[in-house]
DNA sequence: GGAGCGTTTAACAATTTTGTTAAGCGACAA
DNA sequence: TTGTCGCTTAACAAAATTGTTAAACGCTCC
């Protein structure tokens, strides 16, 4: 039982779902992918099923606790938004399709989610959202919507970069410059 | 050949993709779903790939269109993006996924993008935005920006449903009261 | 050199998914 | 009534994917 063995395969799975956006991989797919056999996906995670498993649940705990440190920092409002599009903004270059691989295997078959509360960070981020209305430096609205506005201008262009990158007809490159934009874009897009 | 009876199997993979977001669905849950025999969809398309193509070109096809109606109204600025959010938002709400499908298929394997040109309305919309921009009422930025904003606000929440429903702690039907608000913020957050 | 470990190879079995074919059924129309 | 048409049934073939096993290979460490 070679850790190392065990992470490089799981490694190439998450670069294939989140890089590539290939959530059709197949267990070969992602052994060639590894270099590896396919029977050791088999030696290491049991099954196709299980490595799924694994893969979902960090993919789910990655985004939570990014989220968790970014509004944990004790650090005046902007600059927390700042911090938090820079940790989201990181996290979503490296793997764009994160997000639709959860999505994907959300909606696929049976699957249950497990209903959590609202964690106490969130709760308190959303009163200092509140606080901040008041203050008058954003817009006023329900706090939810002010995060999923943010969260919606992060997230959405890089997910559907294939879409808009024709859609405006830009380079790779180009595309890639367009969202070094997006933080200021979205800055200047949600405070007043 | 009954075309009614294609119609209904098309449609019927558009509601298993497009509404339920099953992005992995066979040929035997389209063909359970639509209630007909499995031997029925290769005796109109011949092969899953054909099918799946024809979904994924009729897909795109809708999607240009809507764009397309929604930006070809003789209206005022703010009118046509309150048209466009109607228009949008419609669709969102029927099909929640099939701009996450059309991504999903986009990377699957060897998928490759036709390389059209930036249509011709899409160019005299980004500079009306940009005239509106110098009129004051909405924030200086590259329209291409403003219109990924409006984008992004618009079809994240809803493709996302199943992750901001459980972080934010929402019910269904609590959620789609989240959707309905989704116009107003919207408005209000890229008019000045 | 021999033992142990991680990995590969190879051969299969099992399962799932897709594609094909021919016969038959029921309704409706000529 | 006799066809024909749309569809189903059923039985298979073919292919793709997944899971299992045993033997062997190349290390390294003793």
């Amino acid at each position: 039982m070679e850790k190392a063995t065990e992470e490089l395969i799981k490694e190439t799975a998450k670069d294939i779902f989140f890089k590539q956006g290939n959530l059709h991989a197949t267990t070969q797919d992602i052994a060639d992918a590894a270099g590896v056999n396919r029977s050791l996906l088999n030696y290491y995670f049991r099954s196709r099923d299980l490595l799924f498993e694994q893969v979902y649940n960090e993919a789910v705990q990655s985004k939570r606790s990014q989220l968790d440190e970014a509004l944990d920092a004790d650090l005046p409002f902007r600059e927390k938004v700042e911090r938090f599009i820079d940790v989201y903004l990181r996290d979503m270059r490296k793997y764009p399709f994160k997000e639709a691989f959860l999505i994907s295997e959300i909606n696929h078959k049976d699957f249950v989610l497990k209903n959590k509360k609202k964690s106490a960070k969130l709760i308190s981020f959303l009163d200092e959202i509140a606080a901040e209305m008041k203050k008058g430096t954003i817009r006023t609205m329900d706090p939810m919507h002010f995060l999923v506005n943010l969260f919606s201008m992060l997230s959405y262009p890089i997910i559907m970069s294939p879409l808009y990158q024709q859609l405006f007809n830009l380079s790779h490159t180009r595309y890639e410059n367009f969202i070094d934009e997006r933080k200021d874009i979205i800055l200047q897009s949600i405070f007043i």
